[in-house]
DNA sequence: CTGAAAGCGCTAACAG
DNA sequence: CTGTTAGCGCTTTCAG
């Protein structure tokens, strides 16, 4: 591999004004420069970053952590849209993306010193487990971080408005004449608490009962689904509307309903959560709401960026609006329009 | 940041004897070896890994290559379980991954360059055009490679048996008495001739003539699905069971079918490949050619490591078994078992 | 069993 | 405008 000494040997001159060259510092000669840079080109040489970054002690790498065992990791296209978004943005910014996981315990077994062995200079949470001690030590250190859907005090957070998105739903489903409404609620965490939320306040809005139907269902499983679906089946049998967790669980039901003669939309409405791809090749199309996957990275890519140059220091928020994707999962329901 | 010099001077001793212990090299007396790891446990000492990787100019760290363009990436599951297994592996075997793509230019425009200053010490070809010079420059550099469907003589190679899963595929059809078997084809690459080529054989192991129907498809597109459909629709009305490229084209066709008030299976069986998680959420069920994804990202990940530590350096091809998963999305054709 | 010293490739003062 | 020098943190002979 060729270094900068090799090229300065080749252009009589010393590594220090190489190093400038590619730098862009310090004031070097046209015509030194414009020397330097062909011979680096002719003699095909490329800069050693980890050389640089143990000068700099910054690395240009950071970390988006995604835990394997949540079988979803990847699967779920909610998170690769994220992912994707946020690498584009990130390479835009010049820095590298490195995968890391529960499983990576380069030292000593915690994440924290991992990510310190590498020097990374920023994470990106995309997919974990907010319980989990070796996150919560991460977040606690003075390492720039970002979260989707992290729920700690003063990090840096993007997600969607779920609660507005929760309540959204529901009147939209009111406002086409359901009103027993079975909301599938996902895995207890804060979002899934913030949906609740919004299913309850647009059911207080039109004078309704709290929880027509309320009940737990894991996220992103068939598994789940099906078992939610029997459920409701199972026990109660006068819902018009079923909203599930997300699409996934929402698909897994439409077919597990089949089993029980239901039909959608015509003896059933559904709705899923999330908008991936897959809803709207399937029929019916799933009705569900859309969370801005791309813009959802894009932004958590600016604000790590942003927080590692130290442009913007402060823990910030984002919450991102969401739409309705009218699909064809739901019917008017009985009480007509009001 | 602490570094063995701060631990050497807690302990009396010279950096070196602290860089053997943490490297278990040469012979260090138990006791100066606990007091060592003592203090850096107490001090929170983390190696520097880039400063390791300037010494040993090896970084540890692979990059997977996932072109972003190719609107899939890693939207499709095949991809993303490929990539999580990979990863397990690759962590499993003390290697960080790293994410680079055709956007990754970090110097002079060149993937190999940028591989090249990250010290990189393989790489895995996941999903990316293999007619791109960037790659091709890539696969022709001594940077120890690896890719998925990856084309190039004397690259090590892992893929599913394309020709054997599409012939045993439309052999399982015949055997359910269709014959008049439309055959939609992907993009043209290597695989899908594979696979054409299966097709043709199964067929004329009948005696019938080679394409009863034959079109092209792109790979993963509701659009590219809905195309081929209605190409189907318009120009062919005898067949009796249609074979989709992938699994996403695949369920998008059904949908489209039911547009032409074509129902699955009653009035044609469809297939797809893949095996994807969403074709059994759906129902029908889809029937379709299960890729062992988790071995063909476990496979790859260990053919690079020994590479790249040179335990195997021969280039190597591993072609796995595929098994096809009976859905419900094929019924018996006209022509009876034979 | 332990330490001194050189060097990996690069950057950043500081001189000239 | 260019060069000298020191040092980033670690590994690795080679002496002792």
């Amino acid at each position: 591999m060729v270094t900068i000494y090799d090229i300065a040997r080749e252009c009589n001159c010393s590594s220090a004004t190489v190093s400038k060259v590619f730098n862009n510092t310090g004031n070097i000669s046209a015509k030194k420069r414009q020397e330097i840079l062909e011979a680096a080109e002719r003699m095909g040489y490329v800069p050693n970053i980890a050389a640089r970054s143990l000068v700099n002690s910054k690395s240009n790498m950071v970390g988006v952590l995604l835990f394997v065992d949540k079988a979803l990791g990847l699967r779920h296209e909610l998170f690769s849209e994220i992912l994707n978004a946020f690498r584009v943005q990130m390479e835009a910014r010049q820095y590298e993306i490195l995968l890391i996981s529960e499983e990576a315990k380069l030292w000593q077994g915690s994440l924290l010193r991992h990510c310190n062995a590498l020097r990374l200079d920023g994470v990106f949470c995309l997919s974990c487990d907010y319980d989990a001690p070796a996150v919560k030590e991460l977040a606690a250190s003075s390492l720039p971080l970002v979260g989707f859907e992290i729920p700690y005090e003063g990090v840096s957070c993007v997600e969607s408005k779920n609660y507005e998105a929760s309540k959204n739903l529901t009147r939209y489903l009111l406002a086409r004449g359901h009103r027993d409404i079975a909301f599938i609620a996902g895995t207890d965490t804060f979002i899934t608490r913030e949906r609740i939320r919004g299913y309850r306040d647009a059911l207080a809005e039109q004078g309704l009962p709290p929880d027509r139907y309320l009940q737990r269902c894991g996220f992103f499983s068939k598994d789940e689904g099906e078992i939610a679906t029997r459920l409701l089946m199972t026990y109660d049998k006068g819902c018009t509307a079923a909203m599930y967790p997300d699409d996934f669980t929402a698909i897994a039901g439409m077919r597990e309903l089949k089993k029980y003669g239901i039909s959608v939309p015509e003896d059933l409405s559904v709705t899923g959560f999330d908008g991936i791809t897959l809803g709207r090749l399937i029929s019916p199309q799933l009705t569900t709401v859309k969370q801005n996957a791309s813009e959802l990275g894009r932004i958590a890519a600016d604000i790590l960026a942003d927080r590692v140059e130290g442009t913007d220091t402060s823990p910030c928020s984002v919450r991102l609006e969401t739409e309705i994707f009218e699909g064809e999962s739901v019917l008017p329901g009985p009480y007509g329009k009001e």
